[in-house]
DNA sequence: TAGATTGTTAATCGATTAACAATC
DNA sequence: TAGATTGTTAATCGATTAACAATC
């Protein structure tokens, strides 16, 4: 089995943004949207959004735009956003606190149904709702929790052998937090979130802005 | 005055992972790596990392590969790293509280001086060190604090006026976890930090795995 | 020396942007 | 109707990958 390669990357990272508009403007009560209007918001070129809404096979109509109620299905249906996903977090620290408490993930269909984690004072209480249980315990409890997808946020130390055992006790997709490449088996997606990356990107911002390396 | 463009930005964007890896190899005691080697570890293409590391200017020996400690220096500097850059955070929940005690930073030069909130309750505390003050105080602290970069982490729908108010108390670098695309004067640099996006591209990969959509 | 690894130049690939006829 | 906006086809741009001579 070969890697899972998305076809249209950067088009798939940008449709979160437009739905996120989208839904406002479905609140506003509008049921029309052109794609001129969210490019604008976003400052994008128009042509590029009407090419990444393309995917979603809806058809705008001239002068009007986008349907909306239409457009949020397809957008949804697209991203697998339309049913939910049951998620675990691994390590109840910092950043898997703040990502339990993240209200956006609702409307992603992302759910966290459990966390683990090895401190005696966090087990057995719940962050934002939910219950945080000993790491001990995940084989027994994963597939009560029909949860095949991890997050992971436990320190980077602890990232590929937590990542394995995930793997063993079922989960087949791992959205990692930790600076660690992970090792795993083809059949499991892994989406690394790289926040050094954004910061490299703030610097040398900054840094062309200032004439440093010019 | 023009938005600033970053060139290279995926080259940029991935010399953090490199870093983090030469600096493993400058603690093992080497004093070469080759990027063939940096390469395995990241899955990433030998020729991609050459590429990428030919914009720090720093030359390798054919056979032994690069100088760690001149690369590791050579890194640094490119991404203006290697002086230290003073932020605050605005709005102390659970993310910025995550942020504020992100270990990885410091090895970045980013050193998160100050927080700023609204809540009585996280007022006049610390969080992982940094000391929360009340937004009424941002424009009496600031110029002592001598930030210049801001870290958002409000809640989206104060995003844009927190971002207006940042910028007339001489913030001129916003690192944005909202949400919200921020309207900025042009010599602001921003860089936006969408979970949701990493959150698609897991979604999508694991529908093409599945066999939805195909 | 032999061969692994480099830097450079060229080829390929994919994403963005431009142009424009179709149409509501 | 007039004109804003669409979808399509082609052109441009930039990033990745390939090829290979140079070299430690």
């Amino acid at each position: 089995m070969t890697r899972i390669k998305v076809s249209n990357a950067p088009s798939v990272r940008r449709l979160p943004s437009y739905l996120h508009i989208i839904r406002a403007s479905r609140s506003s009560g509008d049921f029309y949207i052109s794609g001129t209007v969210i490019a604008q918001e976003l400052n994008l070129e128009p042509i590029q959004v009407r090419k990444d809404l393309a995917i979603t096979g809806i058809v705008g109509k001239p002068k009007k735009g986008y349907p909306v109620e239409a457009l949020i299905v397809a957008i949804e249906r697209y991203l697998g956003w339309d049913k939910p996903t049951n998620a675990v977090v691994m390590g109840a620290g910092n950043l898997g606190s703040a990502l339990m408490g993240y209200p956006e993930f609702h409307q992603n269909g992302l759910r966290i149904v459990a966390a683990f984690d090895e401190n005696p004072d966090k087990i057995g209480k719940t962050i934002h709702g939910v219950p945080v249980h000993p790491v001990a315990e995940l084989e027994r409890l994963l597939p009560g929790l029909e949860a095949r997808t991890a997050i992971l946020t436990v320190p980077s130390d602890h990232a590929q052998i937590c990542a394995d055992r995930l793997v063993k006790a079922g989960i087949n997709a791992m959205w990692n937090f930790t600076n660690q490449k992970l090792k795993l088996p083809p059949e499991v997606v892994a989406q690394r979130e790289d926040l050094s990356s954004g910061f490299a990107m703030l610097s040398v911002m900054a840094q062309l802005r200032d004439g440093r390396n010019a």
